[in-house]
DNA sequence: CTGCCAACTATCGCGCTGCGATACAATTGA
DNA sequence: TCAATTGTATCGCAGCGCGATAGTTGGCAG
């Protein structure tokens, strides 16, 4: 049996991790809903928002997209094509390579990003001091209760 | 200069909301990566984090868990079902009410909730500190960037 | 006790989303 | 020019969550 447990579960670590799992489940559920209310899918908001971000130098293609979104390429392009139809992005042809589709963000594409990105640091604000919380329960680790190995 | 909105989202604050979900993308896909490799799958294991840290006097009916885990009770009964036929929990009926069923966890997901607990405890440690940082950028309000010259 | 409504769990069909496999186009390099 | 590589697009499939619906139990008012 793995006998190799570097950090004992105790029921106190498992709480906390129990409750940052819970406090992102709210906040994506937010997040998914907030995105629904604007009529639109919480992932295409997500990608709106990673082409917004994006670092200085960086193409929008969708290989970056997907790297950063954390998805499949094919995931990517059907993601982009949702998006092209809710009219949020735009493709354009990279000129100095054919293969590329860059994308870009429409301006009601950005209208609605802005809103979004708005709403949500409304509703993240409040939330951070749980989740830093949480956190620093987890980020600490030789802090044990006596009860490691058998639980209740 | 674009137009300044009644809601300033600076491209900075922007990118700290896109990093910080970046962050949160890439735990997410472990713990989903870390779930499959134990042949389950992730919800699996949060249903089973949210049985284990349960609060005292709670009952874990199918309704609390649902709540708990954000999702509808019908979803919830599903997930039970996919879990009960991974072995992972069992359903046991409540003398006090025959209409719930109470959701126990067996041996074997014991087993695999303190594996995949220590598991993601260890994932999550190093990357505590990014996701802090992440959220202290969006805590602060009001406070907008000034300009690209960063300040000195 | 009886009738009625609320609470809890379960079932069914559907739609969305991501994935693997595959195909095609453009770039690169020998 | 001809692979080998990179980038994007297409197709069928499976998992998961949801709404709608149903069946059962509990709690009351009368």
């Amino acid at each position: 049996m793995p006998s190799v447990k570097r950090h004992p579960v105790s029921v106190r670590r498992l709480r906390s991790l129990a409750e940052f799992r819970y406090q992102l489940r709210r906040f994506l559920s937010f997040s998914e809903a907030a995105s629904e209310s604007c009529g639109i899918g919480a992932q295409q908001y997500q990608l709106m928002q990673v082409i917004a971000a994006i670092p200085d130098g960086q193409q929008p293609s969708i290989s970056y997209l997907a790297e950063r979104m954390i998805l499949r390429h094919n995931s990517m392009v059907e993601l982009v094509d949702r998006a092209e139809r809710s009219g949020l992005v735009r493709r354009e042809h990279d000129d100095k390579d054919l293969r590329r589709s860059l994308v870009q963000l429409t301006p009601h594409g950005e209208t609605l990003l802005h809103k979004l990105v708005a709403q949500h640091l409304d509703e993240l604000a409040p939330k951070c001091e749980p989740l830093i919380h949480a956190l620093r329960e987890l980020e600490r680790p030789g802090e044990d209760d006596h009860e490691a190995g058998t639980q209740a």
